[in-house]
This record gives structure tokens, C-alpha cells and sequence, in this order.
DNA sequence: AGATTTAATTCCAAAAGTATAAAAAAATAA
DNA sequence: TTATTTTTTTATACTTTTGGAATTAAATCT
């Protein structure tokens, strides 16, 4: 990527400027959907078409843009388009979660170039725990065919709660005397960015998932936990200190169970996957039948299983889905009221149970989202599958470099 | 203003290269909380001190900005530091509540340079109130003493649901076949913004009071009725249509009442004014004392009055206040869960009960919030007083053109 | 008083913009 | 097929604007 993202203070004025528009150029070709001509992009940057040509034709010396063709037009001369040279920088999404590593690699225009994931990984908050992380990194990195001077930044996904504004971790590897970003950015002399993994999947559902063309949504995380990514005004809400969306521990419930945070009545001890397993086992244990699953298995079952079994028809996965379903619908019913999305997408483990839970769900919100705000929100299901995470990890680096978004 | 504040797109490129300059100088100039000297201005809006001194001495003729003296350095030539002339434009804020209508206009430092209220007002869906409005309006800009070519616009601020990006009002003056901004817009041949009353409190706290040099807060609006305006990485969250904030409606009481938008269990049904009101009589209903009241007036007591009660210590208004107190504050915990912000102020009428209501909100967060978004979050009481609508409506004026707040 | 520091001004080379001309690509007509 | 027309991009000439270096000015410190 040259030097045109990394930053460039001990310059002079003039070259600076000179780069600050180079960026700026690369910025708006990389925002657009479609390559752009020379005369709109003189446009876009204010800038005559005499200069902007020249700036332009020094980027494709450059190799930071390439030609992309000529469009067609209804008549005359038709133009010649450009867009980023998708081999001129290479961004690295990391994702960590409990029982798993993942890292990509990714060309400008996000498409992988290189994956690995270690399944046999294990999160636990030592010294070791981050070594093997370190150590991962290294050796994908090493391995991944990209020269390193070519990466723009690695994106990290964490679990637990995370501050992205200073880029440190409370609930892992927080025994380290610097925030977890700059012990990365050590590490690998890359600059690093590190958010939840629930924010992250907020930020793929804004740039390449549903929530592409709207402002405000709300992106909920249903898998083993409850998580909730809130979208305001095309930005994913972090708050003060990066814990915004806790969502599962909102106060709503009528149950009484103990959540591990201490109180009682968390709307995830009611609504998530760890729910779905204990309300499975209760009933089970109260005599009540289940198709799919025999006994010894349903002492053990996990929630991706109950949701197969929803999904194959099982009557009690499907009551006890339904039921999951009605009350995240009145949670998020009332954060409806408070914010207004125009767009609620579930996603998550439990996405794949779409046509289970979309009418449980409505039907939860009409108890406690006012009509009018209720009336221009719609429901959907991610479609962005498995690797979402470590997408929306590496999306943090374009975003920090202005490269995709609104103007900063 | 001269021409620096209106649209400016069919003048020449040159011509309106020039004015967006200016008008970025001035915009620096007005946010600026102290004037600025002349390398310091070019520094910020990248232009070169001999070119930047040009536009300044440009913008000092056309009285659009001026000196402000010279300013003590540690060492070296005391530099000229300059600001924006409060004559240069004016600004005009426009409140509608149930009953009463006020306007004043400000100069560019946001000081009242003229008031005018009408309290016999009383709000009503009807032409003939809009009518009303725009009499008082025409009045009052014709007698303020300002000229109308200096007013850079009017700032509205109204009960009820109110869409501020399209400037429609949903529950009054709804019968208009085009919207609220744009029927004064062509009544006073001035930009108008529109937005809720609550809203803009918000804007008030945000700019002038306690959460200016705060990115993430919540105001609570407690007056006869509990609004929220919810401040967001430095904005006022507004959502899809403008409905964001609809805290009264939350569902999250035990109170079986009915509310008047057809639900059950809306927190404004035991949180508010009116709530107060209704546990007050119902109290004494029941046969209890109140110190400051008799009998028929505790009949048709009203929430101030109870209030002014409870501060004169009366034991009966301080325990029904300690319970609104104690609600309001789990009801905003649940909302800390969801936004870490760094600060809540208590705002509306119920802002001067500050001793009797802070420890019980207090409690009332610690039984929802977690300990670590809630560690980070401040409860304040605003100080903004009784004009801070007015003003926040006239803020308005001064967000959308660049005025004030971060870079657009 | 002289050294030091920062602000403002002046002057000139360089850069950017405007206007104009030339070239290119497609459609149309001979 | 080839020339002409239409439309738009690219290149060039000329003018204006801009920034940088040097200079002058104003203040403090030693």
C-alpha cells in the first residue's frame, strides 16, 4: 500500500498534501460500488480535470488504481473507469473466540485470499493462552503468500468485553501492562484495531450484509449468548468504553435464574442458545418427549442440536423456540421504542432457524414496540454464514483508514 | 450573514471555492471556545499563513469576523487572535409545548438578544392554532430589531413525535399537505429545522451544558411526562424517522395501568409527573398525611406542587419521589447496559428534586446495570434551566450549518 | 543590549484552475 | 466502406492562486 496509509507527519506541507489527496482518491474508488471516470472523481475531490488527471495517472503508475474498462453511455466518447488495484494492499481479520482461532486474509475489494482456522484452540486468559495466539498470527501471516509490507492492518474479533477506543481486553489476556492492541502492534509491526465480536458482526451487516443501505439497525447476536450490535446513523454504537449492546444482561425477564453477572432476570438467561438447553432439559426431565433425540442424548444436548431438531420438526425443540423467539421480540420491542432502527436483523448460530422464530419474534415486538416506530422496522435473518466475524474483524482496518464508510 | 450561509451552488467553482473556505474559517472560529490567532487558524483548515491571512483580512472587511485582541504566550510576538462577530447573523429558536409558545433569538455566541412568550397558548391539531404560530412568529421577528437578512434561521422545537430529517410533525399540525419546516420555511423565506422537544434538550445539554466535553450520554427528560434524548458519539441520536427516545413507553413496570398508546406497563405510567400525581392522590385516598397540603388541594394537586413539597420536606411526597427515583433509575440501567455512556443527566422539571432523587436512581441502577458500564457512568441534574428549549431549538440552526458540533 | 522566539509580510517559484483546442469513440449518413 | 456529426475525454496555453523561504516585526529572557 505504499506509504499512503500509514501515517505521514514528518513530511513536509506540500507532500503531505500531496499523499492526503492520493488517499483521498483511493478512499472514494474503494467506497464506490461501480469504478468511476476521470471527471467524476475531479468532481468528488474538488479538483480541476487537468490536476485530477495527473494525480490519477501517477496512482496508476503507482499501481494503487487500475483501469476498469470502459462504461457505456447513451452517446459520445465513452469513458474510461477506475478502481483500486484490489493486489495493492491486503487487510488481515483475526477472530478469537472460546473454542476457536480464525484468521483471513483479504484483497482491497474483501475477497479472501487466505484462511486458517485452529479448532483445537481454547480461550483462556493466560500468558500461554496469548503466546498461542501469537505465535498463530506468525505463522499464518508467514505462511500466507502476502508480503508484509503490502498489509494495511490486522482487525482483531474478540470475546468479552472490549474497549476499541484504547484497544484493550477485560476479560482476556487483560494481565498484560499494555492495552492487547499494542502488544499486536508489536508484534507484527502492523497498526491493529480490536473490537467485540458482536460490534464486528455489526459492522459486516453494515458494509456487506443487509444493513448495506441503512442508517440505523439493530444486529442481534443469538448464539450460546445474547449479544447485540446497535447500528446509529450508519456507525456501530460502542459507547464510552466500548461496551455498548449488552443486551443480554437487560433486566426483562420473569425468570428468576442467577446469571453469572451476578443479578437475576438477565433477558440471556431466558434468550440465548445456554437457554435453549436448559429449558430443553427441564422439560425432558419432566417426562416430555422429544422426536429426534434419544434420552442419554438429551441430557447432554447442545442448542445447535435443538435447533436441528426444530428444524426437522421436533414439537417441543419448536415450542421452545417459539418461545425464545416471543421474548427477544418484546426485548427488542423496547429497544425498538429507544433508538428506532428501520432494520432489526437476527444473526448468529441461531439465524438458520429463520422461518421458526420470525413470527414468534414479530409477534414479541407488537407487545412493547410502539406502533408508529414498530410500523417502519422490518425483520430479517444474516445471510452473512460462518466467517462473518473474521470478516468484520479485518473491516475494522478499512474503516480506520477511511476506506470504506462515510466521510470521517 | 452575507452569502456564507445560504446555498451557493450556481455560482462559479472558483467563486464557491472561496465561500466554502470562509465558511470553514468562521465554523472553526465559532466552535473554538477562545478566539484564534492567524497560524493556528491556517494550521487547522490547511491553507498557508500568507493565503489564510488573505481570506481572513477578506472576512475582517466584511465584518464577518473580528479581532479579539492579543493573546499572552509563553514568548515570542504576541499574536492577533481573532473571533466570530456576534452581530455578524442571528438565530431564531421557536418552542411549542401543550401550553405555552416562546421564541427568542440569539446572536452568534449564542446570547438572547430578544424574548417573547405567550403562556395563555394552547396547543391544538387545528389551522387555526398554526395560524396562531405564524401570527406570533410574523410578530415577533418583526419586532425583535434584527434584521431579518442577518437571521441564518429558525430552530423549532415541539411536543410530540416529530420527523427531523423530513421536518414532519406526526401528532400536530399534521393536516399541512406539505411539512412542518417547509410551511414556515415559506411563511419566513428562512431555512427552519424542526425537532422534539426532548431532542432538543438534548442538543442544549450537548453544546452548552453538562455533556459538552462528554461523546456518550443519556438526558432524561422528567417532567409531566419522561422523555429520553440519547447522545451518541457526540450526536443526538434521532433513528429512522426521528422516534428515538421513546423512553415513557418503555415496558418495564409492574404497574398494570393503562397508558394512553394502549399498552400496559409503560414506564412513564409510574416515572413521571403525572404518575406522581395519581400515587399522590391514591395515597391520600388511602387516609395518609401530607405536612403542606390540605385536603381539597391534595385533590387536584399538581406534580409541581408536590415536588415543591417534597423539597419543603414533606414525608409523603419524598417517599412517592424516592420511588419514581428508584424506577427511573433500573429503567436507565437497563439502558446503560445497552449504550455505555459516560454520563445521565436528569433534565425537566423534576431536575430541582436533585437531592431527593439522586441517591434513589442511584440504587435503582445498581439493581440492573452492570458493574462495569455503571462504574463509568456519572448521574447528573442539568443546569440549563427553564430556557433551555428555546435555546436548543435555536441550536438547531447553528448544527446544520456547520456551526457548532464536530466536522460534518 | 543582544539573543531568542513567534507573528506577520513580502516576494517569487510552483502549482492549480480556466479556457480552448485536439483527439477519441460511437452514431449517423452518404 | 468511409466521411460526418455528436458527445465526451484528454492535452495544451495561459492566467490566477498558492505555498515556501526570506524578511521584518514584536515580544520575552538573559
Amino acid at each position: 500500500m505504499n506509504r499512503l496509509f500509514k501515517s505521514f507527519s514528518n513530511d513536509s506541507k506540500a507532500k503531505s498534501r500531496i499523499l492526503l489527496r492520493k488517499r483521498k482518491i483511493v478512499a472514494l474508488l474503494n467506497k464506490a460500488e461501480l469504478p468511476i471516470a476521470i471527471p467524476a472523481i475531479c468532481e468528488k475531490v474538488r479538483l480541476s480535470v487537468p490536476t485530477g488527471t495527473k494525480i490519477i495517472n501517477e496512482l496508476l503508475s503507482e499501481k494503487l488504481i487500475i483501469e476498469a474498462g470502459k462504461v457505456e453511455t447513451d452517446n459520445g466518447r465513452r469513458p474510461v473507469v477506475y478502481k483500486v488495484n484490489p493486489e495493492c494492499g491486503y487487510i488481515v481479520g483475526l477472530e478469537i473466540l472460546l473454542k476457536r482461532v480464525s484468521l483471513s486474509v483479504y484483497n482491497m475489494e474483501m475477497e479472501e485470499v487466505f484462511e486458517c482456522k485452529n479448532n483445537e484452540f481454547v480461550l483462556e486468559n493466560t500468558p500461554e493462552c496469548l503466546y498461542a495466539v501469537d505465535d498463530f498470527l506468525n505463522k499464518c501471516i508467514d505462511e500466507c503468500g502476502v508480503d508484509r509490507s503490502k498489509i494495511l492492518g490486522l482487525g482483531i474479533g474478540i470475546t468479552g468485553r472490549v474497549n476499541a477506543l484504547s484497544g484493550e481486553s477485560y476479560n482476556y489476556f487483560n494481565f498484560l501492562d499494555r492495552s492487547l492492541t499494542t502488544h499486536f502492534a508489536d508484534l507484527l509491526k502492523l497498526p491493529v484495531f480490536v473490537d467485540n465480536d458482536t460490534h464486528v458482526m455489526g459492522l459486516v451487516e453494515q458494509f456487506f450484509g443487509k444493513a448495506q443501505h441503512v442508517k440505523n439497525a439493530l444486529v442481534v447476536n443469538l448464539s450460546r449468548g445474547l449479544g447485540l450490535a446497535i447500528i446509529n446513523n450508519g456507525q456501530v454504537v460502542v459507547g464510552d468504553q466500548g461496551f455498548a449492546g449488552e443486551f443480554g444482561h437487560m433486566q426483562f425477564g420473569d425468570s428468576t435464574k442467577l446469571c453469572m453477572c451476578g443479578k437475576r432476570g438477565c433477558l440471556g438467561m431466558e434468550t440465548s442458545g445456554f437457554a435453549l438447553e436448559e429449558n430443553f432439559k427441564e422439560r425432558i426431565a419432566q417426562g416430555e418427549k422429544t422426536l429426534v433425540l434419544n434420552k442419554s442424548e438429551a441430557a447432554n444436548v447442545r442448542y445447535d442440536a435443538i435447533l436441528q431438531a426444530a428444524l426437522h420438526g421436533d414439537e417441543l425443540s419448536i415450542v421452545l423456540l417459539h418461545d425464545i423467539g416471543f421474548k427477544l421480540g418484546k426485548a427488542l420491542g423496547n429497544v425498538i421504542n429507544l433508538l428506532n432502527p428501520s432494520l432489526v436483523i437476527v444473526g448468529g448460530k441461531f439465524a438458520i432457524a429463520r422461518e421458526m422464530l420470525i413470527d414468534s419474534i414479530k409477534s414479541g415486538m407488537t407487545h412493547t414496540a410502539l406502533s408508529h416506530p414498530l410500523r417502519s422496522c422490518q425483520l430479517t435473518f444474516s445471510e452473512m454464514g460462518k466467517n462473518s466475524g473474521v470478516k468484520g474483524a479485518a473491516v475494522q482496518v478499512l474503516l480506520h483508514n477511511g476506506l470504506i464508510g462515510s466521510e470521517p
